[in-house]
DNA sequence: AATAAAATCTAAACTTGTTTAGTTTTTATT
DNA sequence: AATAAAAACTAAACAAGTTTAGATTTTATT
């Protein structure tokens, strides 16, 4: 037999009085709507007494707001965004936010029907989207027009948007610095599909341009680029070319963690050994077990802690503001730092 | 100016027909409720042309389920419950489900107002827990009593309940048998607290009676119990002091993921080279990056997707079955695997 | 004691769907 | 054409809160 749950209603009963002033008290608006400090004490004994919670559902419908943030990532495994998901879930646990986490698995066809479930019934209060789009226009929908969005880790550039994302351009561009300081001529940079996002275009124009400082040709050989679907198949075919071809490269650059992770995988199958072979590796994002890894990897590190915190914060915000034109949009965009590991 | 969302009746005033219908044919049971072919395909036309999406909170309210899932674990950053939680979010989405992930810190009272939210007032469907509860009692409220739960990796000995776990005896053993038939004879176990979680304590009851099995003494030396909240120090000075005794340990078995690494830090820190000093590492939680870590690491694996796959499953079934008396409990538990690396 | 002002409190409407209990319309049967 | 049966549809209640507009009660003032 279940148990029937305490509602407004049954508090309201056992003390006479009306619901309308039980909810006034439980919403911390006693004071505001000039319920007594006596009538205010005895609701909440009761209320605690009987163990009511209120139904979520009723008080969102009624409200329409739902205090649930959701976070749209495309691989909630990726320990990049697991962590920034970990502090984006403390910073709104603080401000009595829950949050909801999805993974889109980098297709944008389930972005988007997420977004329509969360957004256009305002399902949730905001968003924060680490979106797999193109282009912004989706995102111009009349219907989102108000509706709180932060991006992270990727923007936008082709509308305006809020978004909180690192400095890829920057740690890019003094990654490759780094590894030609040391001496490399020839660095294979290991791009990742869908690469028109823009952290990924990015940080490869951030490598061109500091090849092209330095006076090194970038061949189309010096880029190639992966699909998120198949990473370890095609960097073991790509890898086996590479490593056999006479015109040596260098440097092996992997614009983000799982092409890192991949490489490795092949590096052993293959039992290369890309110290002896004076091949560098070098790779964006990093991750705490790199400190152990064999061949050192040289990496980019992103203030994953930071950009949690700032987009909780910005979203929030947003909601706040909701009411108050004119819009105004903000973006922030973090420093990044080399971890050398030489 | 905000745009207005289509409504029911928006649909149903456009088609001079009742919303009642609308509703009926939008939740596909126009044939139940025998709405002709033709209205049928009106509304369904005009709901697509309308762009209409339902207000999933109106609908929960009246129907008392919100096609949520909510996966409560103690560190969403931790890759073995960021992967388990891909699984389910996949297997859930499959099935119409949504999946809400939260942290609990490794805190009872935070998982169990966690538990409050989500479970009492029926916002979620049904929930999947990596308890971090001591006992039982709390999941025997009233309350609860009907609500589907299935935990998963830590179940309550004493209560009756669905789970999905490893088997972590099992593995243990099997690792402190590689381990000692490698020559190991003093090895040292790191534990992690809340130590009386079921998979800790299954774990070292493995690990305990291989050294049984073998003869060899087990002293309260071999177990050292680190708290969750202070890893990486207490596994510092651990070490530094035991490092430093006569008494060589010959083998360091970790626990748990967290542990591992914290171990490879301070290794890195002391300039310590354990295969050089003879010194076995081991860990429970297979990672991929230890394929590519120095010193190498024996570890268990466990089946991170069978785990979320099974644990969505059978929270759904719960849910299918609630009213079907008697109740009956599954409990699976799943093999693991040895990654010897040597 | 009458009146105004302030302090407390409440009935009813409202949020947006789903479901129940029924009504109306159409078709079939004698 | 009258009646029964089947098909198609609908009004109103309901889920559980919040909010608006207004009603009571209490206190202060003359």
């Amino acid at each position: 037999m279940a148990v029937k749950k305490t509602l407004l209603e049954d508090i309201a009963n056992q003390l006479n009085v009306s619901k309308t002033l039980v909810s006034m008290v439980i919403n911390g608006k006693g004071d505001a709507y000039g319920i007594s400090k006596k009538t205010q004490k005895l609701v909440l004994d009761k209320a605690l007494e009987m163990e009511y919670t209120p139904n979520v559902f009723a008080r969102a419908l009624r409200t329409g707001r739902s205090h649930l943030i959701g976070l749209l990532v495309a691989d909630i495994s990726n320990p990049f965004y697991s962590n920034i998901a970990k502090f984006v879930e403390k910073e709104l646990a603080e401000k009595g936010y829950n949050l909801m986490i999805c993974s889109t698995d980098e297709n944008s066809e389930k972005e988007e029907s997420l977004i329509s479930l969360f957004a256009e019934q305002q399902f949730m209060d905001g968003l924060i989207i680490a979106t797999t789009a193109i282009s912004g226009q989706y995102f111009e929908k009349e219907k989102l027009q108000n509706f709180p969005i932060v991006f992270i880790d990727r923007y936008l550039p082709d509308i305006k948007s809020n978004y909180v994302v690192a400095n890829n351009y920057q740690g890019s561009y003094e990654l490759t610095d780094l590894l030609i300081h040391k001496g490399c001529k020839n660095i294979l940079a290991l791009n990742i599909s869908p690469s028109y996002i823009s952290s990924l275009s990015e940080r490869i124009r951030g490598f061109k341009d500091c090849l092209e400082k330095h006076g090194l040709p970038c061949n189309k050989d010096n880029i190639i680029e992966i699909s998120f679907n198949d990473i370890q198949n095609e960097v073991r075919k790509t890898l086996v070319k590479v490593l056999n071809e006479n015109k040596k490269i260098d440097a092996i650059y992997t614009l983000n963690n799982n092409l890192a992770t991949a490489c490795l995988n092949v590096f052993n199958e293959l039992g290369f050994d890309a110290e002896k072979e004076g091949l560098r590796f070098a790779s964006f994002d990093d991750i705490s077990l790199f400190d152990f890894v064999k061949p050192n990897i040289i990496s980019v590190s992103q203030p994953i802690e930071q950009i949690g915190v700032e987009a909780a914060t910005l979203v929030l915000k947003i909601i706040d503001d909701k009411n108050s034109e004119p819009k105004e949009y903000k973006n922030i965009v973090l420093p990044t730092s080399i971890i050398s590991r030489l």
